[in-house]
RNA sequence: CGCGGGGUAGAGCAGUCCGGCAGCUCGUCAGGCUCAUAACCUGGAGGCCGUUGGUUCAAAUCCAACCCCCGCAACCA
């Protein structure tokens, strides 16, 4: 069994600043790598930024700016945005990093050696203000749909990647679950889209161009440069060493990925080309890939058109970090397409943070100064199977997080709070206070124990809350041992509860 | 016949894989409680589960046909 766990966002594309969709990607393998943390020794949780192509260099020209000045910058907004978001990442790598693109010639090297690129002519449509090539499908009336001019048909030699060879392969590896080196494609649709496209046929890719100067030249022919998604894929393993024989036992330990996250838009690229590269080098491939839905924003595309693009600083401002965090995945299945929009989350905000987890905290902190001044004392036969009635709520949270269900797994904090609130009303500890302070007590011990797990989940999903909880009721204990024994119940460590701060204050 | 997603209470969504009393959040109405952030708890009203047909003891779920909406070209995860 290995004692290591890595996972990997995309390298978002530097040509302009991150919107929410970055963030939601982002935020879900922070909770992921947060509570693997928990149980894992060594977690590497990968993010970066790709920075080579045409349109890093147009948007570098708008701003009169070389690519890479430009490319530092944005990459400095990036690192701000994560920093605002409490994005605890092992490392960032960037597409014009040394170590990258030394990785990319020693890996295009050995697939040319290998005999897998070969030179042939690439036929196609060239526009000449994009500046590319268009696919036959992308022309409207025969024209470039963003210029309105007729693209000329253009010959150019190109290097290609036998994708083709691979086609067989990466079938038998996707569909059959027992082989040793079964590829997943998650969620089940997806793997079906994939699969289906697969079974159509599939061509070799050219792999080069000859008039991109920002980007990295073929090792074998300087004359061309490396197509910018094969350089991006390589990211993954460039950052943890594939490149550098000190680093050997790096890659070894982390290599293969335990999940790439990403979104549709990119699954091909991440489903069938990036394998079929690791697949022509005999590297084993990442155990799976996961691609969420997209936003729409009120029902319409999230575009800058139409001007509904959100950032997750705008979110930030409103509710503060850990509900953002918290809001963002909760949205919407994790996996699924889904619409957002500002009333929805001032919704769920009040609905689940301020009046269900945030009021628990506080009537029952609150009871606890009242009636006790703080200091709650272990019952006698503890745990009592009341209280050990949540430990069916927290069973699956390891799984949830297996799965990459970030939903599903932040929806435990939300059942443990309703079936808090469920326990305290049953029991109304005020009409016990007058009758019978050691039943009392009983539930106001019980009632901390699920504010201290509510905490416990909550150290993945809004970390900033853990902590203020973990300090409200005085817990010693160290949380991640706790969340690391979750199918046992561990007392309570504190000697004083706290006055209770307001976590999650209503918004009206 | 291009590919894919979707149509479930006034709104937003789960449930569909694997058929078994139609569920959640918000809103709404009535009640309870008084520890708490005007919070919490209980109950009610409100559904032809897009349409039609089929399979079945039984269909939101499986099968067939059809209708409607939204993505797949962009600046984008």
């Amino acid at each position: 069994m290995k004692d290591s766990y890595y996972i990997t966002t995309p390298i978002y594309y530097a040509n302009d600043v991150l919107h929410i969709g970055h963030t939601y990607t982002t935020v879900a393998a922070d909770i992921i790598t947060r509570w693997k943390k928990n149980s894992v020794n060594n977690v590497f949780f990968l993010t970066g930024s790709d920075e080579h192509g045409s349109k890093i260099c147009e948007a570098a020209k708008e701003k009169n700016k070389e690519p890479l000045a430009y490319c530092n910058e944005i990459v400095d907004s990036f690192k701000n945005t994560w920093q605002q978001l409490n994005i605890e990442y092992t490392s960032f790598i960037r597409t014009t990093d040394t170590v990258h693109i030394l990785t990319v010639e020693k890996f295009i090297q050995a697939l040319y050696d290998n005999g897998d690129i070969y030179k042939s002519n690439y036929e196609g449509l060239y526009c000449v203000p994009c500046e590319k090539f268009l696919s036959p499908t992308e022309l409207v009336n025969d024209l470039c749909p963003d210029h309105n001019t007729k693209p000329v048909k253009q010959c150019e030699e190109n290097y290609f990647f036998r994708l083709s060879k691979y086609r067989d392969q990466l079938i038998e590896l996707i569909t059959n679950k027992n082989h040793l080196q079964h590829f997943d494609i998650l969620p089940e649709q997806r793997r079906n889209e994939v699969l289906g496209k697969l079974k159509l046929g599939l061509d070799d890719i050219s792999i080069s161009r000859t008039n991109l100067p920002w980007a990295i030249p073929l090792p074998f022919d300087k004359s061309q440069t490396i197509y910018v998604w094969i350089d991006a894929l390589l990211n993954y393993i460039s950052a943890i060493g594939y490149a550098d024989d000190s680093e050997k036992t790096q890659f070894k330990k982390f290599w293969p990925a335990d999940v790439h996250l990403l979104a549709k838009d990119i699954l091909w690229f991440h489903s069938v080309i990036w394998p079929a590269m690791l697949l022509a080098l005999k590297l084993p491939l990442p155990a799976k890939v996961f691609s969420h839905g997209f936003f729409t924003v009120e029902g319409q595309k999230m575009s800058k058109t139409i001007g509904n693009v959100l950032h997750a600083e705008d979110l930030v401002k409103i509710y503060g970090v850990d509900a953002t965090r918290f809001l963002l995945l909760t949205a919407f299945p994790f996996g699924s397409d889904g619409d957002i929009s500002l009333a929805l989350f001032k919704e769920k905000y009040n609905a689940h943070l301020a009046n269900n987890i945030g009021n628990f905290v506080s009537r029952v902190t609150n009871m606890a100064q009242k009636y006790f001044n703080g200091k709650v004392t272990i019952p006698e036969n503890w745990p009592d199977p009341e209280i050990t009635e949540i430990l069916k709520i927290l069973e699956p949270a390891d799984t949830h997080i297996s799965n990459v269900r970030v939903d599903s797994f932040i929806e435990i904090m939300i059942s443990l709070s309703s079936w808090g609130n469920l326990y305290i009303d049953k029991n109304a500890p005020w009409q016990l206070a007058k009758t019978d302070m050691k039943a009392l007590e009983k539930v106001l011990y019980n009632a901390l124990i699920i504010i201290k797990y509510i905490a416990v989940l909550s150290s993945a999903v809004m970390p900033e809350s853990a902590v203020k909880i973990w300090k409200t009721i005085d817990e010693k204990q160290d949380i991640q041992e706790c969340a690391r024994n979750l199918a046992k119940l561990s007392p309570l460590t504190g000697s004083n509860v706290n006055k209770p701060e307001i976590l999650f204050p209503k918004i009206l």
